[in-house]
DNA sequence: GTCTACCAAGCAAGCGCTTGGTTTGTAAAG
DNA sequence: CTTTACAAACCAAGCGCTTGCTTGGTAGAC
Protein backbone atom coordinates (compact mmCIF):
# COMPACT_ATOMS: atom_id res chain seq x y z
CA UNK A 1 0.00 0.00 0.00
CA UNK A 2 2.74 2.97 1.18
CA UNK A 3 5.36 2.67 -1.15
CA UNK A 4 8.62 4.08 0.06
CA UNK A 5 8.59 7.41 1.56
CA UNK A 6 12.01 8.99 1.30
CA UNK A 7 10.83 12.89 1.51
CA UNK A 8 8.78 15.08 3.69
CA UNK A 9 7.18 13.76 6.92
CA UNK A 10 3.51 14.61 6.22
CA UNK A 11 1.67 12.23 8.32
CA UNK A 12 -1.94 13.19 9.42
CA UNK A 13 -3.36 12.42 13.04
CA UNK A 14 -5.28 9.81 11.13
CA UNK A 15 -2.13 8.13 9.44
CA UNK A 16 -3.52 8.85 6.10
CA UNK A 17 0.20 8.80 3.68
CA UNK A 18 -0.40 11.06 0.73
CA UNK A 19 0.23 10.11 -2.79
CA UNK A 20 3.48 10.83 -4.08
CA UNK A 21 3.26 13.38 -6.77
CA UNK A 22 5.92 11.76 -9.10
CA UNK A 23 4.10 8.70 -9.33
CA UNK A 24 1.94 7.52 -11.99
CA UNK A 25 -1.12 7.57 -9.76
CA UNK A 26 0.11 11.25 -8.43
CA UNK A 27 0.43 12.36 -11.79
CA UNK A 28 -3.45 11.15 -12.85
CA UNK A 29 -4.40 12.68 -9.82
CA UNK A 30 -2.90 15.95 -10.85
CA UNK A 31 -4.73 15.44 -13.96
CA UNK A 32 -8.07 14.69 -12.68
CA UNK A 33 -7.96 17.90 -10.25
CA UNK A 34 -7.44 19.79 -13.20
CA UNK A 35 -10.12 18.05 -15.32
CA UNK A 36 -12.84 18.34 -12.28
CA UNK A 37 -12.27 21.50 -11.56
CA UNK A 38 -12.74 22.65 -15.49
CA UNK A 39 -16.09 20.60 -15.99
CA UNK A 40 -17.35 19.22 -12.95
CA UNK A 41 -17.02 15.52 -11.79
CA UNK A 42 -20.11 14.55 -13.41
CA UNK A 43 -19.17 16.34 -16.64
CA UNK A 44 -15.79 14.21 -16.41
CA UNK A 45 -15.78 10.89 -17.96
CA UNK A 46 -13.46 7.78 -17.57
CA UNK A 47 -12.58 8.31 -21.04
CA UNK A 48 -11.44 12.44 -20.86
CA UNK A 49 -9.38 11.40 -18.22
CA UNK A 50 -7.64 8.35 -19.71
CA UNK A 51 -7.41 10.76 -22.77
CA UNK A 52 -5.84 13.57 -20.91
CA UNK A 53 -3.29 11.28 -19.04
CA UNK A 54 -2.82 9.20 -22.69
CA UNK A 55 -3.98 5.78 -21.90
CA UNK A 56 -6.86 4.00 -21.89
CA UNK A 57 -9.85 4.33 -20.06
CA UNK A 58 -9.76 1.21 -18.38
CA UNK A 59 -6.10 1.46 -17.21
CA UNK A 60 -7.32 3.72 -14.32
CA UNK A 61 -9.06 1.02 -12.72
CA UNK A 62 -5.77 -0.22 -12.62
CA UNK A 63 -4.78 2.72 -10.08
CA UNK A 64 -8.39 3.38 -8.42
CA UNK A 65 -11.07 1.15 -7.90
CA UNK A 66 -14.33 3.65 -9.05
CA UNK A 67 -14.47 6.89 -10.28
CA UNK A 68 -15.21 8.32 -6.83
CA UNK A 69 -12.10 6.67 -5.42
CA UNK A 70 -9.99 9.45 -7.65
CA UNK A 71 -12.40 12.04 -6.56
CA UNK A 72 -11.79 11.58 -2.67
CA UNK A 73 -7.85 11.05 -3.07
CA UNK A 74 -7.83 14.44 -4.95
CA UNK A 75 -9.57 15.60 -2.10
CA UNK A 76 -7.76 14.09 0.90
CA UNK A 77 -4.15 14.34 -0.63
CA UNK A 78 -5.36 18.33 -1.04
CA UNK A 79 -6.08 18.65 2.48
CA UNK A 80 -3.35 16.59 4.00
CA UNK A 81 -0.80 18.78 1.69
CA UNK A 82 -2.40 22.22 2.93
CA UNK A 83 -3.09 21.33 6.92
CA UNK A 84 0.81 20.41 6.49
CA UNK A 85 1.76 23.91 4.77
CA UNK A 86 -0.61 25.57 7.64
CA UNK A 87 1.02 24.32 10.33
CA UNK A 88 4.39 24.50 9.16
CA UNK A 89 3.70 28.78 8.39
CA UNK A 90 1.96 29.30 11.59
CA UNK A 91 5.13 27.72 13.73
CA UNK A 92 6.83 30.75 12.39
CA UNK A 93 4.33 33.74 13.47
CA UNK A 94 5.53 35.14 16.70
CA UNK A 95 1.80 37.42 17.22
CA UNK A 96 -1.64 36.64 17.56
CA UNK A 97 -2.05 38.93 14.22
CA UNK A 98 0.51 37.21 12.34
CA UNK A 99 -1.19 33.76 13.06
CA UNK A 100 -4.21 35.13 11.38
CA UNK A 101 -2.47 36.43 8.74
CA UNK A 102 -0.32 33.48 7.99
CA UNK A 103 -3.89 31.35 8.01
CA UNK A 104 -5.24 33.67 5.36
CA UNK A 105 -2.14 33.64 3.65
CA UNK A 106 -1.88 30.21 3.32
CA UNK A 107 -5.61 29.63 2.93
CA UNK A 108 -5.12 32.16 -0.09
CA UNK A 109 -2.57 30.82 -1.42
CA UNK A 110 -4.42 27.23 -1.64
CA UNK A 111 -6.85 28.30 -3.44
CA UNK A 112 -5.18 30.37 -6.31
CA UNK A 113 -1.60 28.86 -5.87
CA UNK A 114 -0.62 25.12 -7.70
CA UNK A 115 -3.67 23.41 -5.14
CA UNK A 116 -6.17 25.66 -6.46
CA UNK A 117 -7.96 23.01 -8.87
CA UNK A 118 -8.20 20.91 -6.13
CA UNK A 119 -9.44 23.01 -3.49
CA UNK A 120 -11.91 24.24 -6.33
CA UNK A 121 -13.06 20.26 -6.43
CA UNK A 122 -12.89 20.20 -3.00
CA UNK A 123 -15.77 22.79 -2.69
CA UNK A 124 -17.39 22.58 -5.25
CA UNK A 125 -17.77 18.67 -6.03
CA UNK A 126 -18.56 17.86 -2.51
CA UNK A 127 -22.55 16.28 -2.76
CA UNK A 128 -20.23 13.60 -5.23
CA UNK A 129 -18.89 11.82 -2.99
CA UNK A 130 -20.43 8.93 -0.73
CA UNK A 131 -21.64 9.27 2.46
CA UNK A 132 -18.80 7.04 4.21
CA UNK A 133 -16.04 9.61 2.36
CA UNK A 134 -17.72 12.83 2.72
CA UNK A 135 -17.00 11.82 6.94
CA UNK A 136 -13.48 10.72 5.72
CA UNK A 137 -12.71 14.14 4.53
CA UNK A 138 -14.64 16.25 7.06
CA UNK A 139 -12.50 14.15 9.82
CA UNK A 140 -9.43 15.52 7.96
CA UNK A 141 -11.02 19.02 8.03
CA UNK A 142 -11.76 19.17 11.62
CA UNK A 143 -7.78 19.28 12.51
CA UNK A 144 -7.78 22.24 9.68
CA UNK A 145 -10.34 24.22 10.86
CA UNK A 146 -8.99 23.88 14.87
CA UNK A 147 -6.18 25.67 13.44
CA UNK A 148 -8.18 28.69 12.43
CA UNK A 149 -10.56 28.73 15.38
CA UNK A 150 -7.70 28.67 17.69
CA UNK A 151 -6.14 31.80 16.50
CA UNK A 152 -9.88 33.38 15.90
CA UNK A 153 -10.15 33.05 19.41
CA UNK A 154 -6.98 34.10 20.75
CA UNK A 155 -7.25 37.35 19.13
CA UNK A 156 -10.55 37.70 20.30
CA UNK A 157 -8.96 37.56 23.84
CA UNK A 158 -7.02 40.62 22.94
CA UNK A 159 -10.56 42.37 22.14
CA UNK A 160 -8.85 42.63 18.32
CA UNK A 161 -11.92 41.10 16.57
CA UNK A 162 -15.70 41.90 16.58
CA UNK A 163 -18.65 39.70 16.67
CA UNK A 164 -18.87 35.61 17.26
CA UNK A 165 -15.36 33.40 16.12
CA UNK A 166 -17.34 31.07 14.72
CA UNK A 167 -19.28 33.00 12.18
CA UNK A 168 -16.21 35.09 11.67
CA UNK A 169 -14.59 31.86 10.49
CA UNK A 170 -17.49 31.21 8.57
CA UNK A 171 -17.75 34.28 6.66
CA UNK A 172 -14.09 34.51 5.90
CA UNK A 173 -14.46 30.54 4.57
CA UNK A 174 -16.60 32.02 1.78
CA UNK A 175 -14.79 35.41 1.33
CA UNK A 176 -11.83 33.49 0.27
CA UNK A 177 -12.79 30.69 -1.24
CA UNK A 178 -14.80 33.21 -3.31
CA UNK A 179 -11.43 34.51 -4.68
CA UNK A 180 -11.15 32.21 -7.11
CA UNK A 181 -13.55 33.35 -9.23
CA UNK A 182 -12.40 37.00 -9.52
CA UNK A 183 -8.95 37.12 -8.44
CA UNK A 184 -6.02 37.40 -11.06
CA UNK A 185 -2.46 37.25 -10.34
CA UNK A 186 -1.70 39.68 -13.14
CA UNK A 187 -4.31 42.11 -12.28
CA UNK A 188 -2.37 44.33 -10.53
CA UNK A 189 -2.87 43.33 -7.10
CA UNK A 190 -0.32 40.93 -5.24
CA UNK A 191 -1.48 37.86 -3.16
CA UNK A 192 0.01 39.38 0.02
CA UNK A 193 -2.03 42.57 -0.83
CA UNK A 194 -5.37 40.68 -1.02
CA UNK A 195 -4.58 38.99 2.04
CA UNK A 196 -4.38 42.24 3.38
CA UNK A 197 -7.37 43.49 2.28
CA UNK A 198 -8.76 40.01 4.16
CA UNK A 199 -7.35 40.86 7.28
CA UNK A 200 -8.81 44.26 7.12
CA UNK A 201 -12.20 42.80 7.23
CA UNK A 202 -11.38 40.43 10.19
CA UNK A 203 -9.70 42.85 12.39
CA UNK A 204 -10.32 46.08 13.99
CA UNK A 205 -8.76 48.90 11.93
CA UNK A 206 -6.89 50.37 14.99
CA UNK A 207 -5.42 47.29 15.70
CA UNK A 208 -3.55 46.18 11.78
CA UNK B 1 -44.67 32.66 -25.19
CA UNK B 2 -45.87 35.40 -22.95
CA UNK B 3 -48.97 34.13 -20.80
CA UNK B 4 -51.33 37.18 -19.34
CA UNK B 5 -49.20 38.70 -16.14
CA UNK B 6 -51.98 39.73 -14.08
CA UNK B 7 -50.00 40.32 -11.21
CA UNK B 8 -46.80 42.57 -10.13
CA UNK B 9 -44.62 44.51 -12.60
CA UNK B 10 -41.79 42.56 -12.34
CA UNK B 11 -39.94 43.76 -15.59
CA UNK B 12 -36.16 44.15 -16.14
CA UNK B 13 -34.12 46.15 -18.29
CA UNK B 14 -33.79 43.02 -20.98
CA UNK B 15 -37.69 42.93 -21.34
CA UNK B 16 -37.61 38.94 -19.78
CA UNK B 17 -40.85 38.73 -17.57
CA UNK B 18 -40.19 35.84 -14.76
CA UNK B 19 -42.68 32.32 -15.21
CA UNK B 20 -45.53 32.53 -13.14
CA UNK B 21 -44.68 30.14 -10.12
CA UNK B 22 -48.72 29.13 -9.84
CA UNK B 23 -48.66 28.14 -13.77
CA UNK B 24 -47.93 23.99 -14.09
CA UNK B 25 -44.26 25.83 -15.62
CA UNK B 26 -43.80 27.57 -12.48
CA UNK B 27 -44.33 24.48 -10.20
CA UNK B 28 -41.76 22.17 -12.23
CA UNK B 29 -38.85 25.03 -11.85
CA UNK B 30 -39.94 24.92 -8.11
CA UNK B 31 -38.79 21.29 -8.04
CA UNK B 32 -36.27 21.99 -10.40
CA UNK B 33 -34.59 23.78 -8.36
CA UNK B 34 -34.69 21.52 -5.50
CA UNK B 35 -33.57 18.66 -6.91
CA UNK B 36 -30.61 20.23 -8.54
CA UNK B 37 -29.75 22.02 -5.32
CA UNK B 38 -29.89 18.72 -3.49
CA UNK B 39 -28.01 16.21 -5.96
CA UNK B 40 -26.54 18.48 -8.77
CA UNK B 41 -27.31 19.30 -12.15
CA UNK B 42 -25.65 16.27 -13.67
CA UNK B 43 -26.70 13.84 -11.06
CA UNK B 44 -30.34 14.67 -11.60
CA UNK B 45 -32.14 13.26 -14.27
CA UNK B 46 -35.01 13.86 -16.73
CA UNK B 47 -36.59 11.01 -14.54
CA UNK B 48 -35.57 11.75 -11.57
CA UNK B 49 -37.56 15.57 -12.57
CA UNK B 50 -41.21 13.84 -13.86
CA UNK B 51 -40.99 11.86 -10.88
CA UNK B 52 -40.80 14.19 -8.29
CA UNK B 53 -43.56 16.14 -10.35
CA UNK B 54 -45.80 13.12 -10.75
CA UNK B 55 -45.52 12.82 -14.96
CA UNK B 56 -43.47 11.15 -17.75
CA UNK B 57 -39.92 11.96 -17.85
CA UNK B 58 -40.82 12.48 -21.76
CA UNK B 59 -43.71 15.55 -20.97
CA UNK B 60 -41.17 17.76 -19.63
CA UNK B 61 -39.91 18.28 -23.05
CA UNK B 62 -43.48 20.02 -23.88
CA UNK B 63 -42.60 22.80 -21.41
CA UNK B 64 -38.78 23.16 -21.86
CA UNK B 65 -36.48 22.69 -24.82
CA UNK B 66 -33.80 20.25 -23.35
CA UNK B 67 -32.80 20.02 -19.85
CA UNK B 68 -30.36 23.00 -19.72
CA UNK B 69 -33.05 25.13 -20.75
CA UNK B 70 -34.76 24.10 -17.32
CA UNK B 71 -31.64 24.88 -15.45
CA UNK B 72 -31.34 28.42 -17.50
CA UNK B 73 -34.84 29.32 -16.58
CA UNK B 74 -34.21 28.63 -12.71
CA UNK B 75 -31.61 31.06 -12.65
CA UNK B 76 -32.93 33.37 -14.78
CA UNK B 77 -36.00 33.41 -12.78
CA UNK B 78 -34.35 33.75 -9.80
CA UNK B 79 -32.44 36.90 -10.60
CA UNK B 80 -34.93 38.51 -11.85
CA UNK B 81 -37.16 37.98 -8.59
CA UNK B 82 -34.15 39.13 -6.37
CA UNK B 83 -33.33 42.08 -8.29
CA UNK B 84 -36.73 43.26 -8.12
CA UNK B 85 -36.95 42.80 -4.34
CA UNK B 86 -33.79 44.15 -3.62
CA UNK B 87 -34.64 47.76 -5.38
CA UNK B 88 -38.03 47.72 -3.63
CA UNK B 89 -35.71 47.25 0.12
CA UNK B 90 -32.80 49.76 -1.30
CA UNK B 91 -35.71 52.80 -2.15
CA UNK B 92 -36.93 52.54 1.21
CA UNK B 93 -33.90 52.97 3.00
CA UNK B 94 -32.73 56.52 3.81
CA UNK B 95 -29.27 56.29 4.67
CA UNK B 96 -25.69 55.14 2.96
CA UNK B 97 -25.22 52.59 5.63
CA UNK B 98 -29.25 51.50 5.70
CA UNK B 99 -28.90 50.26 2.12
CA UNK B 100 -25.65 48.65 2.70
CA UNK B 101 -27.66 46.68 5.23
CA UNK B 102 -31.13 46.33 3.26
CA UNK B 103 -28.58 44.89 0.11
CA UNK B 104 -27.07 42.71 2.98
CA UNK B 105 -30.75 41.05 4.40
CA UNK B 106 -32.00 40.72 1.11
CA UNK B 107 -28.90 39.05 -0.18
CA UNK B 108 -29.05 36.78 3.04
CA UNK B 109 -32.94 36.33 2.21
CA UNK B 110 -32.46 35.04 -1.05
CA UNK B 111 -29.93 32.55 0.08
CA UNK B 112 -31.07 31.26 3.16
CA UNK B 113 -34.92 32.17 2.53
CA UNK B 114 -37.62 30.09 0.02
CA UNK B 115 -35.62 31.31 -3.21
CA UNK B 116 -32.65 29.59 -1.21
CA UNK B 117 -32.56 26.47 -3.27
CA UNK B 118 -32.56 28.43 -6.85
CA UNK B 119 -29.74 30.48 -5.67
CA UNK B 120 -27.75 27.51 -4.49
CA UNK B 121 -28.03 26.53 -8.16
CA UNK B 122 -27.08 30.08 -9.42
CA UNK B 123 -24.08 29.59 -7.87
CA UNK B 124 -22.82 26.13 -7.62
CA UNK B 125 -23.76 25.04 -11.54
CA UNK B 126 -22.51 27.61 -13.14
CA UNK B 127 -20.45 25.69 -15.36
CA UNK B 128 -23.35 23.67 -16.51
CA UNK B 129 -24.34 26.82 -18.63
CA UNK B 130 -23.54 27.02 -22.29
CA UNK B 131 -22.07 29.65 -23.45
CA UNK B 132 -24.93 31.75 -24.87
CA UNK B 133 -27.19 31.47 -21.78
CA UNK B 134 -23.89 31.80 -19.28
CA UNK B 135 -23.50 35.37 -20.76
CA UNK B 136 -27.26 35.46 -20.33
CA UNK B 137 -27.46 35.24 -17.08
CA UNK B 138 -24.08 37.58 -16.65
CA UNK B 139 -26.22 40.32 -18.38
CA UNK B 140 -28.75 40.19 -15.83
CA UNK B 141 -26.17 40.01 -12.82
CA UNK B 142 -24.83 43.32 -14.17
CA UNK B 143 -28.00 44.88 -12.91
CA UNK B 144 -27.91 43.23 -9.33
CA UNK B 145 -24.06 43.90 -8.85
CA UNK B 146 -24.28 47.76 -9.99
CA UNK B 147 -27.03 48.13 -7.14
CA UNK B 148 -24.13 47.10 -4.49
CA UNK B 149 -21.11 48.77 -5.93
CA UNK B 150 -23.15 52.06 -5.98
CA UNK B 151 -24.14 51.84 -2.37
CA UNK B 152 -20.55 50.73 -1.30
CA UNK B 153 -19.21 53.49 -2.98
CA UNK B 154 -21.35 55.57 -1.01
CA UNK B 155 -19.97 54.82 2.47
CA UNK B 156 -16.25 55.17 0.77
CA UNK B 157 -16.99 58.30 -0.30
CA UNK B 158 -18.01 59.11 3.41
CA UNK B 159 -14.83 57.13 4.97
CA UNK B 160 -16.94 54.58 6.56
CA UNK B 161 -15.20 51.32 4.98
CA UNK B 162 -11.72 50.44 4.39
CA UNK B 163 -9.99 49.34 1.32
CA UNK B 164 -11.62 48.80 -2.19
CA UNK B 165 -15.00 48.65 -3.12
CA UNK B 166 -14.92 45.80 -6.04
CA UNK B 167 -12.69 43.59 -3.13
CA UNK B 168 -15.23 44.26 -0.85
CA UNK B 169 -18.20 43.16 -3.11
CA UNK B 170 -16.40 40.27 -3.71
CA UNK B 171 -15.76 39.39 -0.40
CA UNK B 172 -19.04 39.76 0.87
CA UNK B 173 -20.50 37.78 -2.10
CA UNK B 174 -18.45 35.02 -0.88
CA UNK B 175 -19.02 35.19 2.63
CA UNK B 176 -22.86 35.96 2.09
CA UNK B 177 -23.35 33.17 -0.41
CA UNK B 178 -21.31 30.39 1.78
CA UNK B 179 -23.93 30.78 4.82
CA UNK B 180 -26.24 28.67 2.88
CA UNK B 181 -23.68 25.53 4.11
CA UNK B 182 -24.29 26.37 7.31
CA UNK B 183 -26.78 29.24 8.78
CA UNK B 184 -29.42 27.15 10.62
CA UNK B 185 -32.27 29.80 11.57
CA UNK B 186 -33.35 27.29 14.18
CA UNK B 187 -29.91 27.99 15.87
CA UNK B 188 -30.69 30.50 17.83
CA UNK B 189 -28.89 33.46 15.61
CA UNK B 190 -31.71 35.29 13.66
CA UNK B 191 -31.31 36.64 10.08
CA UNK B 192 -31.45 39.69 11.35
CA UNK B 193 -28.67 39.27 13.99
CA UNK B 194 -26.26 37.43 11.24
CA UNK B 195 -26.73 40.60 9.05
CA UNK B 196 -25.56 42.49 11.39
CA UNK B 197 -22.41 40.34 11.94
CA UNK B 198 -21.59 40.95 7.75
CA UNK B 199 -22.48 44.38 8.22
CA UNK B 200 -19.38 44.37 11.00
CA UNK B 201 -17.34 42.89 8.45
CA UNK B 202 -17.80 45.90 5.95
CA UNK B 203 -17.84 48.67 7.86
CA UNK B 204 -15.42 50.68 10.27
CA UNK B 205 -16.47 49.56 14.05
CA UNK B 206 -17.16 53.77 14.66
CA UNK B 207 -19.13 53.96 12.68
CA UNK B 208 -22.06 51.18 12.97
C1' DG C 1 -62.33 22.47 -32.96
C1' DT C 2 -58.29 23.84 -31.63
C1' DC C 3 -54.87 24.10 -27.90
C1' DT C 4 -52.57 22.73 -23.75
C1' DA C 5 -50.97 19.10 -21.04
C1' DC C 6 -49.85 14.82 -20.86
C1' DC C 7 -48.81 9.34 -21.74
C1' DA C 8 -46.50 5.03 -23.53
C1' DA C 9 -42.86 3.31 -25.84
C1' DG C 10 -38.46 3.33 -27.27
C1' DC C 11 -34.06 4.91 -29.85
C1' DA C 12 -29.23 6.18 -30.23
C1' DA C 13 -25.51 7.52 -27.69
C1' DG C 14 -22.66 7.57 -23.89
C1' DC C 15 -21.71 5.92 -19.32
C1' DG C 16 -18.75 3.28 -15.57
C1' DC C 17 -16.52 -0.66 -15.32
C1' DT C 18 -14.80 -5.70 -16.46
C1' DT C 19 -12.15 -9.00 -18.76
C1' DG C 20 -8.21 -11.53 -20.67
C1' DG C 21 -4.11 -10.74 -22.44
C1' DT C 22 0.40 -7.98 -23.60
C1' DT C 23 4.28 -4.95 -22.56
C1' DT C 24 7.60 -2.96 -19.44
C1' DG C 25 10.52 -2.27 -15.45
C1' DT C 26 13.25 -4.54 -11.78
C1' DA C 27 15.98 -7.69 -9.50
C1' DA C 28 17.58 -12.05 -8.03
C1' DA C 29 19.59 -16.61 -9.93
C1' DG C 30 22.52 -18.91 -13.07
C1' DC D 1 26.42 -10.62 -18.60
C1' DT D 2 22.54 -13.37 -19.42
C1' DT D 3 18.45 -15.72 -17.98
C1' DT D 4 14.42 -16.32 -15.34
C1' DA D 5 10.72 -14.70 -12.55
C1' DC D 6 7.17 -11.69 -11.42
C1' DA D 7 4.55 -7.77 -10.54
C1' DA D 8 3.09 -3.27 -12.07
C1' DA D 9 1.26 -0.69 -15.95
C1' DC D 10 -1.30 -0.75 -19.68
C1' DC D 11 -4.26 -2.20 -24.15
C1' DA D 12 -8.33 -3.78 -26.96
C1' DA D 13 -12.79 -4.99 -26.81
C1' DG D 14 -17.10 -4.78 -25.22
C1' DC D 15 -21.07 -5.66 -21.66
C1' DG D 16 -25.01 -3.99 -19.36
C1' DC D 17 -27.18 -0.07 -18.11
C1' DT D 18 -28.70 4.82 -17.99
C1' DT D 19 -29.01 8.99 -20.25
C1' DG D 20 -31.47 13.00 -22.76
C1' DC D 21 -34.70 13.26 -25.98
C1' DT D 22 -38.29 11.92 -29.87
C1' DT D 23 -42.42 10.17 -31.58
C1' DG D 24 -47.30 9.41 -32.42
C1' DG D 25 -51.19 9.61 -30.10
C1' DT D 26 -55.02 10.84 -26.43
C1' DA D 27 -58.01 13.34 -22.70
C1' DG D 28 -59.95 17.38 -21.23
C1' DA D 29 -60.71 22.50 -21.18
C1' DC D 30 -62.60 26.68 -23.27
Amino acid sequence: MSQTQTAMHTENHLGIEPTDPSSAKGRLLSIAASLFNQKGYERTTVRDLANAAGIQSGSLFHHFKTKEDILKSVMVDTIIFNTHRMKQEMAKATSAIDRLRALIRCELESIIGETGEAMSVLVYEWRSLSAENQALVLKLRDEYEALWLSAIKELKQDGQVLGDPFVLRRFLTGALSWTKTWYKPKGGMSLDELADQALMLAVKPRSV
